[in-house]
DNA sequence: ATAATAATGCTAAAAAAATAGCATAAAGTA
DNA sequence: TACTTTATGCTATTTTTTTAGCATTATTAT
């Protein structure tokens, strides 16, 4: 569980948006990208610690997350509530949403209605 | 904009939990701590990138961050936001709100309304 | 006042992270 | 088949990060 270095961390978040990829995709999906051979190693890395693995498809190798990305979501966001938020999720959702600089959708609201319709009947 | 290293993240964070803090409180609420030459460097770092101002108190410094905790926790958000949903803060709301593991209190329940309300308000 | 304690300023060193580049193998192409 | 392209395996180097430690100044306590 010891924190990821900075291009470790860029490349896992490149991964995890592309699903999978190879050495190009990742390559080509980092806005900061990245020598070949550095992206390679980094790779390389990151499937010795455990963070990634990978198949050889038509001669190279596709990497891919050992963790899946909900799993790998919901523990950023618990991360982030825990370290800004005192572990409060309400006050959390309410800095996600209370953004004035973006209003939310009809669908997002929905959304968010049903999403306590569950939690109330979860609750009881 | 450069992202900071592990330890300068660390000791952000530190500094956010604490509030502001001098070099011995940063290193007690530290869970790993590092000396005290090792976090005077790192504080003093960040003060130089513009993330920590100090004020002399008593003869000693205390350090507190430029950014409102607020700001650095929305800007938090929404990186994991943008990089593991998507851009979609519902379901990032989703996923902080749908882990089954704990349930929402009812007093979360309530902000959670309220929330919604003042969403349809602005919405129109 | 004097010694002990606790700061900071500074410099240099150690450790970790990031990158480059050559050798080699496989796959595609003319 | 020979050539070009695109992979990986490996090693070494460069750069950044992280740490230690001494000199100095201020504060505290005896």
């Amino acid at each position: 569980m010891t924190p990821l270095s900075k291009r470790e961390t860029q490349i896992m978040e490149a991964i995890y948006s592309l699903g999978r990829g190879s050495v190009a995709d990742v390559i080509d999906a980092m806005s900061n990208p990245a020598g070949y051979s550095a992206v390679r190693a980094q790779l390389r890395i990151l499937e010795e610690k455990g963070h990634l693995q990978h198949e050889e498809k038509d001669g190279k190798y596709v990497y891919s997350p050992v963790q899946p990305k909900q799993e790998a979501a919901r523990g950023m966001m618990r991360r982030v509530v825990d370290s800004f938020f005192g572990g409060s999720r309400s006050a959390a959702v309410l800095s996600l949403l209370g953004d004035d600089r973006t209003k939310l959708s009809e669908a997002e609201i929905y959304e968010l209605e049903e999403l306590i319709r569950k939690a109330k009947e979860e609750q009881e």
